[in-house]
Order: structure tokens, then C-alpha cells, then sequence
DNA sequence: TTTCTTAGCGTATTTTTTACGCTAAGTTTG
DNA sequence: CAAACTTAGCGTAAAAAATACGCTAAGAAA
């Protein structure tokens, strides 16, 4: 039934510069880019070796990370990917099925050198356009993913500092979603919501009315939301 | 790094006969409840063992089928569990990582008597109290994934029969969401979606004024999906 | 014939979303 | 140093969506 079957995960690292969505990559044997990403051993489950990964990667132990989806072609892996995979890994599979998470960061100091540490590098998203295996797919998949996860959960504050400004959140939504915002209601629907709080600092050196730096509060989004009860429940464009 | 893993198909195949949501279980070996699934073999890609299981259990090809996620606790097998799996396939696994989906039929009596055939059964889903392994677990998640994407997308339909009224609609809704419907409401907001179209037909033989039979227009669906772009796009508390 | 149940239409109220005017507070430019 | 420029941030009005709920209609059952 089963010859010799690996698991590996990969994961799709984001982060937010102000600017644009990148994404974590590192090139092997210096040539061609993939994902993050390594087999999974016998002891670990795959979260645990996302987890893993992500800590070698990053430096970090505390990330979102959510399961994308596994991408399970037999072919998926050339011959030449696999004779690599069985060198580095000291194995002899035939295949390798993946799980692919997504991973959201803050593009930080400290992350940023550690990454070049570990030679990866942050490429904007959009001038992606191939990489190792099927790892583009996965890419796609996980871009599509966050888009949708970004309007159903607060989880763009984990792509921002801990303090940002309106206009970050904003320019954040305005990159991965690519819509467009009206400044005005935009800015009445976050202050409305009763967790995102402003704190008495204000941005230095801006060319204009400098903005304050918000913070999102986790503990009172998890109050709100047990009080929220929608019955408006069903939406079925979303 | 990995000795001898295999992967597996796990399918929680939900059904709704008009009174409770249903799920597929076969009972192996006469002891134990659990989940259809199966091993994937060398040659296919896992959502096509996916099919593969639910074509034999159900009879049927054209299935609605969604990712649910992985279950990979290196101890989510036990020994037991271990061996049946290597006597009924014939291999020597020492590890099973699985990946759940969760599938949609429409109860008709065509399925009913095939899953009859194979000694596979529907049971209440509320009553379902433990299954083998930690198919309990899987069951769990389907659950609450089901809920999520039945209000945001248009999947209700999968779980009806072509022909429905809306009070069979709102009976679904109510089962697997547990929420209070106010009929009138309710029927607004789905006539007025402009892709629910009500059929000529009506009920025979109920003992109140009987109901229209309303179709899912899907293509209709497609085109007011295009149309809705939504900016109202972060909702939060979903 | 009355009663019971659900279908199905309508209307008024409240809430949410959208569009957009306007002033404020800074920097940059001439 | 004043004018121009940019984004912050408040407010208001209109439009759209959600909610609450009254009412009649059509059948079976009592």
C-alpha cells in the first residue's frame, strides 16, 4: 500500500514593513527560493515542528500560526528535490506530503537581524514570482487564507508593533486586501469597537498632524465577543 | 530523523434528515465506532483518498468535501489501534498522522440503503458520546468549522435536497447552530438574496398551509458573489 | 365549524454603513 | 514668515440593513 512516505511542514512567514506584505524565504544550496521549512521528526507533532522552524527562523517561540492546508501530489516533489531532502535529512523517501501553515510576525530590529543570521530574507509578496516546488501554490493558498482570516478576526495586530497609529492598521488592510479606505469611517469603526485604545503618545517627526499610537486589547476583544451573539448570523458573501 | 509513518484520510460525512445533523460512523471489528477513512496509497494525492473512501461508503462522486485539518500526536494511535492497522492494510506502521475532511450529503434513500449495505450507519451527532482513536476530536472540530462556513457561505444547500422549503432551511440552520430563527425574518433576507428561487411545487399533505418548494440557484449565486465586493469587510467577530 | 399550525406579506423602528464637510496640527516650500 | 500641503480627527446626514412584530391565508385535525 505505502512505500516510503515523509512529512515535512513549510511555512509561509509574514510580515508588515508600513509598506507592504512580505514574506520569509531562504535560498538553498544558494539557488533557487523556498519556504521555510524541514520533515517532521518521530517524536514531534507537526504544530511542534512548525513551531520548531519557526523558532530557528525567527528567534521567536511566541507566533501566530495557523494550518493552511496539505499539499499531497505524489509529484510534488521532483527527483532532484527529493535527492536533496534525502541527503539533508539523512532519509531515503519517495515522497513527501506537507502541511503548510501561515505565520504572522512584527518586522521588528531583533527579527530582522536574526533572519539575516540564519541568511533568509524578507521579499515583498507581490514581486514573488516563482519558487521551489509547489511552494508558489502554497504561497497563493496561505495569501488567500490570511485575506480571508484579516476581515473575520483581529489578527492584523500581528503584523504591527504593539503601538501603531490608524493609519498603519489602515495602510496594512489597504496592502493585503487591496481596497480602498475612507480615512473617516474607517477610523470611527476601529475607535467604535471598544478594544483597540488610544494611549497618550503621539508620532515625532511626521510631515503632518502627528497621529496617536493605539493599542489593541486583547482581553476586552475576548469580552466583547462573548457579548456579541450575532443573530444578523448568516453572510453568505464572506 | 523518521522511521515508518504513514498517512491517512479521515472523512466526518455530516447528513440532515430534517429534524438533526448526522454523521457517518462504521463500527470495526463489531466493537468500536469511527470515522470512514483510509490509508492513502503511493500513487494518489490525499483529497482523491478522500473521494475514494466517500464513493464507497456513500455511492457517490460528486461530494462536497473541505480540509478540515491534521491530527498528528504521535499518540493519537494506540498499539491496539496499531496493529488492526497493519493486519487490515498489511504494512508496518508505526505511526499514523491522519488528515480530517468534513463532507455534505443529501440524505436520500439512494444513500441511505447504500451505506446500509456497508454495515455504516447515521447517527445523531448530539448523541454521539466517543469514537476510536481521536476521531471524538475530529468530529469536534468538524463541528465547529461546519458552523463557521455555514454562515459564510452558501453550503446549506449540500445538506438539503434539491427541492426545499424554507422552513426546512431554517430547520437546518437551527440544528446546527443552535440559534432562534424568527420565520419572517428569516424569509425575507433569503428571498431577497435573489438566488433562492421559488419552484411551482408546494408540500402535500402537511397538516398546516403547505409551503413552497424553493431551489439554490448556484450560477445566479456566482454572479451576485462578483457583483457584492464588499467594503463593509472587517467584521471581527466572526 | 372551530381550532391549530405554519406560510407568507407588510410596516415601523433601530442599528449599521456610507458619503462627505470641516477644522486642527504639524512640516515643507517659496 | 506666510502660504501650501498633508494627514488627524470630529461631526452630520442619508442610505441600507437588521429587527420586532401585526396580520391574513391555507390547509389538516378535532
Amino acid at each position: 500500500m505505502q512505500t516510503n512516505h515523509s512529512v515535512s511542514v513549510d511555512c509561509v512567514v509574514f510580515g508588515f514593513d508600513g509598506r507592504s506584505l512580505k514574506c520569509l524565504l531562504i535560498k538553498r544550496d544558494g539557488q533557487d527560493l523556498k519556504l521555510p521549512g524541514s520533515l517532521i521528526t518521530d517524536q514531534e507533532d507537526i504544530p511542534t515542528a512548525a513551531y520548531r522552524v519557526l523558532a530557528e527562523m525567527t528567534g521567536l517561540r511566541d507566533i501566530f500560526l495557523k494550518e493552511l492546508s496539505v499539499f499531497s501530489d505524489p509529484a510534488r516533489v521532483g527527483d532532484k528535490d527529493l535527492e536533496w531532502i534525502n541527503h539533508f535529512y539523512g532519509v531515503q523517501t519517495t515522497r513527501v506530503v506537507t502541511v503548510a501553515y501561515y505565520a504572522l510576525v512584527k518586522l521588528d530590529n531583533k527579527i530582522m537581524s536574526h533572519t539575516r543570521e540564519k541568511e533568509a530574507f524578507w521579499k515583498e509578496v507581490v514581486s514573488i514570482t516563482s519558487l521551489a516546488m509547489d511552494h508558489k501554490d502554497i504561497l497563493n493558498k496561505a495569501l488567500a487564507m490570511l485575506s480571508r482570516d484579516m476581515t473575520h478576526s483581529p489578527i492584523a495586530f500581528e503584523l504591527l508593533p504593539r503601538k501603531f497609529t490608524i493609519r498603519e492598521l489602515a495602510d496594512l488592510y489597504k496592502a493585503v486586501l487591496g481596497v480602498e479606505i475612507d480615512n473617516r469611517n474607517f477610523r470611527k469603526k476601529i475607535i467604535g469597537c471598544g478594544y483597540i485604545l488610544a494611549t497618550d503618545e503621539k508620532e515625532k517627526g511626521v510631515a503632518h498632524k502627528p497621529a496617536a499610537y493605539y493599542i489593541f486589547d486583547k482581553h476586552r476583544y475576548k469580552r466583547e465577543e462573548k457579548k456579541t451573539r450575532k443573530l444578523n448570523f448568516i453572510n453568505w458573501n464572506e
